[in-house]
DNA sequence: TATGAATGAGGATTCATTCAT
DNA sequence: TATGAATGAATCCTCATTCAT
């Protein structure tokens, strides 16, 4: 039933495309400022310039512009950072291929972490709030979270060589959890420990879990 | 003003102890079974066989059953699980000294945080939640945290002579938040990988991570 | 489930008690005056005097308090009207037994529905549609309508020997619908035929269908 | 002021009407199924094809839509039923005349208000609401009524000298409400007592009120 | 201390109708 | 003529908290 409440305006001409992207931005710029919570479908249709049936026209609720607004979010997040990161690593591996490059793509892979939770920690909380509350959304950021992991688990199978783990797949999930959680501490709770000690030793609790040791 | 609106009757009468403690008790099943955000002030009132003012007159508000409750969670965690397990290891350790008890210990370490998390998922999560979302919870829990950390901190320092990282009390934190997370993934998001798998790999990391790696 | 979302308050003390009546006076002269369907669940707290939270403390919704009113209405219906025109029938009958007496029956049944539906027409006409419209409220009006049934069977009864009818239950429904209807047509519908010239042959049908022709 | 918001474009076109007919076939399905006060205009406008703002080219309104339906509902009515229960009576009269075809006239006329009910009980229902409840429907189902009173005056008129009422008017309007009347506890009520004791008795009521006794 | 009644701001959502293109 | 995007008033209901008794 939910599925067939699927209502929401498909736009077709220009002016409705412009209208969803309008209410999408205004969306994007309220939950980043006041949070998912404390922002209501009427500020955000106010902050678009259209009124609150227009909000409605487009999305079916309040959770459909956030559900909307996390997939931009890991799709940049996939895109931008992500993608960017593995050109990164074959850039390097191409240069300079060989065991030395180990540490380099840990490091890459953490920062672009990194960066993906740089872009709205506001949101990022929030997502995280609303995935722990609701099961569509929590659905919705498996199925992105499978992208990631595809990612990672690319990235790993390109050092099958030099690789002391079995289970790829769970290691790269491990690693995933891992360098998530850890962007979680220092960007939403702001744990009192220093990042850079934390990153640090990330990158030496991964390199030391995912790689043969001699490596280096 | 936060310290002037702190009206919250302190119970010295057996009488009101035993109120509060119907309360609080009235509370955990509550959030147990429906979670803190769909439990209302006046089902605990009621479920505790009070009036709702009653309520108000052991409590400031719904959150602070919250925080009580976390409190109490987080006591029954350290208390009851990680000490058990420090006596654990320290059995271990009296009976059988030297290197071969590095794994044992992590497993027991795991083994613990799997319980505390097993206790009530529901809660979990919805702490996980208040945390995420109230400074006040957030202090909380962060002072608990600390808490737990000083375990870890104890345990590893137990083997120090074995230990491969330097910064202790980073490596702890990260071995906190990295077993933390990965119970949350399977008892709270039920993630699609099987539990066993990256409870597998979860002690490979540590082991791998914390302790020099010629002692298997 | 709807019957476990019962939530209504019932009051237990005088001030709770007094708080619903003066919700379901509000309500009615609302009912009355503008009609349950332009009427709204704050303009009825507000006329009682009372926030819209207390409103929802005693009904779980306007439905609800249409539907007390509906049954007070025909409770009024039949205890002062029915009731009524049962005692004057047997009064008029132990005076004065025998055939002569029927006519006089049908003319005070009769004669009782147009009082029964002189209460309040407006209210009459939107207990009609609720009928209509909603499962529930047909419920509780069939519910309702077979009391009078029964007081109709009642009454018919009383004359079995001048019955000209077998099934007295359909002749009892038949009766009882056929002067509901014609009432409505008076009083809600204002047809343009004169009043008085349908009740004339609306008392002429029944007597004649009703009780075998020799008795006048 | 209502004159002068009568915008509604009165099609001359061939496709003009075309669309017209389509857009109140649309109506058609959805108030049959759905019901009118479940259906809106953006739903006919895609049902019959068209944009919403066409919907407004053709009606000046949603309730207009409801009026046009209801006119040729009463006149499929008539047209189809009636008329066709006349001439089956007529073709009786001819063949087999005198008093014997009395009681099988009613029975024709009560068979063609069943078939009038049956075509489609749900817009019956909403019909009588927004009769109810909107004085204008009131009107064109007043006017209609009255061609439908003509009919059984015109009937009626046939056994003059069987008849055993004098006012045959308002006998006519009660031989038309009570038939209704029937019909609708039988189609939309769904009333507990079988239908065809209430069919029975309703035709029995009938002859014995409209005609004299001694034909049978 | 205890009771339970009262408060009322606050937010999501619908849909008939209008309007710009 | 036709399109489909835009409008926004209107209404229901919840629940944490306060208050009168």
């Amino acid at each position: 039933m939910a599925e067939l409440k699927n209502m929401a305006r498909l736009p077709v001409l220009k002016r409705g495309i412009e209208t969803k992207e309008k209410i999408i931005n205004a969306a994007w710029i309220l939950f980043s400022d006041k949070g998912y919570f404390k922002t209501n479908t009427k500020d955000i249709a106010t902050k678009a310039g259209v009124a609150t049936g227009s909000f409605y026209a487009y999305f079916n609720n309040k959770k459909d512009v956030g559900i909307e607004l996390i997939r931009r979010f890991y799709k940049d997040g996939t895109e931008k950072v992500l993608s960017h990161t593995i050109k990164k690593i074959s850039d390097m591996l191409a240069e300079n291929p060989g065991p030395k490059t180990v540490r380099m793509t840990v490091k890459f892979i953490i920062e672009s972490f990194k960066e993906f939770h740089a872009i709205s920690p506001m949101l990022q909380r929030d997502a995280l709030v609303l995935i722990l509350m609701d099961e569509e959304v929590k659905n919705v950021s498996r199925e992105e979270d499978g992208k990631i992991l595809s990612f990672l688990i690319e990235i790993l199978q390109q050092y099958k060589e030099y690789l002391r783990v079995d289970d790829v797949e769970a290691a790269a999930t491990l690693l995933f959890r891992v360098s998530d959680e850890v962007m979680h501490r220092i960007m939403i709770h702001n744990d009192e420990i220093e990042a850079e000690r934390l990153l640090r030793e990330l990158e030496d609790m991964i390199c030391n879990y995912i790689f043969v040791s001699d490596l280096k």
